[in-house]
DNA sequence: GATGGTTTGTAACCATTGTTACACTTAGGA
DNA sequence: TCCTAAGTGTAACAATGGTTACAAACCATC
């Protein structure tokens, strides 16, 4: 189990920590769909991935969701480490896109660890890129009229699963941009006219 | 100069740090209206709010702007902090609210300080109210309608500076919130006639 | 192949927000 | 005092997105 954290975190972290890490934490395998962190609930271990896809996702009071971004290969949970830290519940949801395989490791190394160059690289690294990703969905709310947003969003999926297919349906998608089926279906459609996709049952074709 | 430093954060980082900080770092006064920080520039200081009110804005390509957060005393600036460590472009425009005071601190000192368990702290702490920030401005433009996001706007003013008067034009507002001029006048007067506020030239009452 | 649940397509209508246009008010000089 | 620029109020209309309703297509399995 070991040889996985050992082989996707060779060229991040230094071997010394690396060693500790493999001691320290546990391996834990989720299958798809599968919710890892959940709105409200305390965070204990900081989790890196080792394989799959984790989709992070915020909810509002009222059951409302929103796609923040994925975490993927040699990700970690930069809400998990703040929560972590301060011992405060979690402000976003964590559900498994696809069968994942994760490295926990218990909350008091994100300190200890500090001495380490490249765990503090890495942890700062981790923050910026979430950073990144909140201001990237930030704008896409904020400045972007539905059917960019939902062009970027297919995108996106492209860009995380490097398939030109995506296996959503309507419904799925609408509820994680926050809006109803019905508009989802009618600009699908309407991109599909512009020659940008292909729509099929359960699938959609990037083209 | 000093003095202020020392004073503002006796409580928060250790005094050997503090210390070394008034050290190295230097004072920088800014009158309002001043841009800190432009969208696309370099960032080479960290900067320690010691007193008035700092604006941070998101800013797309087309000059669309959205606000953020306001940075108060013993705040920093979590972008710097990031856009520093990888010497990367801005991400956002930071502009003085008030007239302010900031202790700006070379950035090879953000990593050097990760000794101090109080600067260690300080920084994820800072993480962290800024990522609680950012989902709250999500949660705004993402689950809310223009006139809940616009009182919240008002209320997030009034909580920044205390004061239940709040002077700006509904020109500036509705650039801050990327509308339009006319649909916050509308809201306005709506929230007017609902006893929520009072409206003056250049003046916003909350009651 | 009949049945039933899920998924998609589409029309009609409504609510919210954005745009254009113009009148009116106020503050601060000339 | 008068003039001007900036700020505000409001109407009319357009565009976008949300809602309701229903039909058609598809899939699994009995």
């Amino acid at each position: 189990m070991k040889e996985i954290l050992l082989e996707k975190f060779r060229n991040i972290l230094q071997p010394e920590l690396l060693e500790e890490m493999a001691d320290k934490g546990r391996l834990m395998s989720v299958t798809e769909g599968k919710v890892m962190i959940d709105y409200g609930k305390y965070i204990k271990e900081i989790p890196l991935v080792l394989s799959g896809s984790i989709r992070i996702i915020r909810e509002d009071d009222k059951g409302h969701e929103l796609f923040l971004y994925y975490l993927g290969e040699r990700d970690t949970c930069a809400m998990s480490l703040t929560c972590c830290i301060q011992h405060k519940k979690s402000e976003i949801k964590a559900i498994a896109e696809t069968n994942a395989e994760v490295w926990m490791v218990p909350l008091q190394y994100m300190d200890l660890w500090m001495k380490y160059s490249t765990w503090r690289q890495f942890i700062f690294n981790s923050y910026n890129l979430r950073f990144e990703e909140m201001l990237t969905a930030l704008d896409s709310v904020a400045f972007l009229r539905m059917d960019e947003r939902l062009m970027n969003y297919l995108l996106d999926i492209k860009q995380n699963t490097g398939s030109f297919t995506i296996s959503k349906t309507h419904q799925e998608i609408a509820t994680e941009m926050n809006t109803s089926r019905v508009v989802v279906s009618r600009l699908l459609k309407k991109l599909e006219n512009e020659d940008k996709i292909e729509l099929h049952r359960n699938k959609i074709e990037i083209l």
